[in-house]
Parts: structure tokens; C-alpha cells; sequence
DNA sequence: ATGCATGAGTT
DNA sequence: ACTCATGCATA
């Protein structure tokens, strides 16, 4: 790999030179409020200006180069809503569009802010109950995220940066939820070779039959599981906003799926 | 920054 | 068994 470790997310924990958020006082809030609760439900129309019968997310090729004021000419609808698009205000779906440039506004700010991912994670578990991961948040940023993911997150980073932003004296807390102790499989590293065995296959057949991971397994010498794991985690990357860059030069979307609108865009900023 | 993994919710 | 959101562990 690149092994690009130019950012904060390098080493484990590097706090902000100067800059503790988790400044957790004797004065605790009553009663904190830690709702682990996973509000899945509504349909949020992911499709903005358009939407098929079948058509969730709309990804978008993100623009590549900076783009100046381009002004978007929008067509008006007819029996339509009041139609008032704020790119930088959040409300109503955003488009592929306003998701990237937050995220790059996002890290822009929050680097220069002094704070790290995972800071910005545990903030927002402080303020509003839900603790993410440097992960997620290296996601967000990245664009890695799918299009409803990213949509999601979006109102509380947003919500997170006016804080930062304006804080002034405001002590945060933090709240630490229970571990779970869980035992986590250890992470099985598949050799190079594998994987490429794997994408092979995939190529041909994003969604092999149980059986058909069952032979694949015993192929490669590899627990079903984690065959079947690997399918999964390779579907998803293709479902994110910024697609792996490594589909063949003329072996596009030769799968036969029922999707006729697979994400595949241009590239974006490479890596930051 | 990313790969493999878990779990809740669907299909 | 799959999808989807998320994260521990690791490169």
C-alpha cells in the first residue's frame, strides 16, 4: 500500500497539541444520555432531482478538478415544491455533490482546528449520545461511506463544526459506554495471491451461491466464513460513493445483475 | 487508511 | 443469507 500516513490517523491516539476535548470535569452532567439506538426507519427519498422505480442512491461522478462558482442552472419544477436548494445548509437530501465538498470543508476545519478523527468521534457521542470511530469518521471524510450513510452523518459533523467552531467555554464532556466483552475473531489476514483469486471471481460473480463459496472455500483453503465475509465487504465497497478504482480497463459491468446502474465513477482525489 | 468482522434489520 | 452501518485490529 501507499502507506500515506501524513495524517493524525497514523498513530493510535495523538491528541491536538494543546487541545484536550475530552476535558471531563468533576461537574458532570445529571443524568448524561447515551440512547444507543439505531433510528433505521423513514424512507428519505435518496434519489434528490430524480428517482427511478428502482434507483436508491444516486452516485455521481465528484468533480475532479476545483470547481469555480458554477452556477447550476436549476429547471424549474412545474407542480413542484418551493424549490430552494442551499448547498451549504443541510436540510433535504443533499446531493453526491454537497456531500463532498462538506467533506473536504469537513477535514479542512477540523484539521485546522487541531482535532483528530477519533476526537471528533467521541465528541459526538458527548454530544448527542452517539460515539463513533475514527473509522467512520476517516470514512466520512473519505467519501467510503454509502450515499444514505453519508447523509446521516452529515446533519451531526455539521452540527459537531458549529461547535468547534463557536467554542466558546463549552466544556465537553465525555461518555464512555460500556464495552462489550465480546470475543472478536481474530482478524484473518488473506495473502495476496488470495485475494486476487477472490477478485477473480468476484469479476465474474459478485454473488456466488452458498455452495459455490463452499467450493471456493475449499479451493483456496480458506474457512467458508470467511469467503463468504469477503464477498460482502467487497459488495459494499462497490456500493460506496467512491468506488475501488481497480475495475479492468474493458471488463466493465459484465455481471449479470439487476442493476443496470451500478456505481461507477471517475476518480476522485486520490488520497488527501 | 483499510481489511476483515459483528449485528440488527430485511428479504 | 443478504444488506447496511460500524468498528477493532492492523498495515
Amino acid at each position: 500500500m501507499a502507506a500515506a500516513n501524513g495524517a493524525q490517523a497514523g498513530l493510535l491516539y495523538s491528541q491536538p497539541p494543546g487541545f484536550t476535548v475530552n476535558g471531563m470535569l468533576g461537574a458532570g452532567q445529571p443524568g448524561l444520555h447515551h440512547h444507543g439506538l439505531r433510528d433505521a426507519h423513514e424512507e428519505p427519498p435518496p434519489g434528490p432531482p430524480h428517482h427511478g422505480p428502482e434507483h436508491p442512491p444516486p452516485p455521481h461522478g465528484p468533480h475532479p478538478g476545483a470547481a469555480g462558482p458554477a452556477p447550476s442552472a436549476a429547471t424549474a419544477a412545474p407542480p413542484g415544491p418551493p424549490p430552494h436548494h442551499d448547498p451549504h445548509s443541510d436540510e433535504d437530501t443533499p446531493t453526491s455533490d454537497d456531500l463532498e465538498q462538506f467533506a473536504k470543508q469537513f477535514k479542512q476545519r477540523r484539521i485546522k482546528l487541531g482535532f483528530t478523527q477519533a476526537d471528533v468521534g467521541l465528541a459526538l457521542g458527548t454530544l448527542y449520545g452517539n460515539v463513533f470511530s475514527q473509522t467512520t469518521i476517516c470514512r466520512f471524510e473519505a467519501l467510503q461511506l454509502s450515499f444514505k450513510n453519508m447523509c446521516k452523518l452529515k446533519p451531526l459533523l455539521n452540527k459537531w463544526l458549529e461547535e468547534a467552531d463557536s467554542s466558546s467555554g463549552s466544556p465537553t464532556s465525555i461518555d464512555k459506554i460500556a464495552a462489550q466483552g465480546r470475543k472478536r475473531k481474530k482478524r484473518t489476514s488473506i495473502e495476496v495471491s488470495v485475494k486476487g483469486a477472490l477478485e477473480s471471481h468476484f469479476l465474474k460473480c459478485p454473488k456466488p451461491s452458498a455452495q459455490e463459496i463452499t467450493s471456493l472455500a475449499d479451493s483456496l483453503q480458506l474457512e467458508k466464513e470467511v469467503v463468504r465475509v469477503w464477498f460482502c465487504n467487497r459488495r459494499q465497497k462497490e456500493k460506496r460513493m467512491t468506488p475501488p478504482g481497480g475495475t479492468l480497463p474493458g471488463a466493465e459491468d459484465v455481471y449479470g445483475a439487476s442493476r443496470d446502474t451500478p456505481p461507477h465513477h471517475g476518480v476522485q482525489t486520490p488520497v488527501q
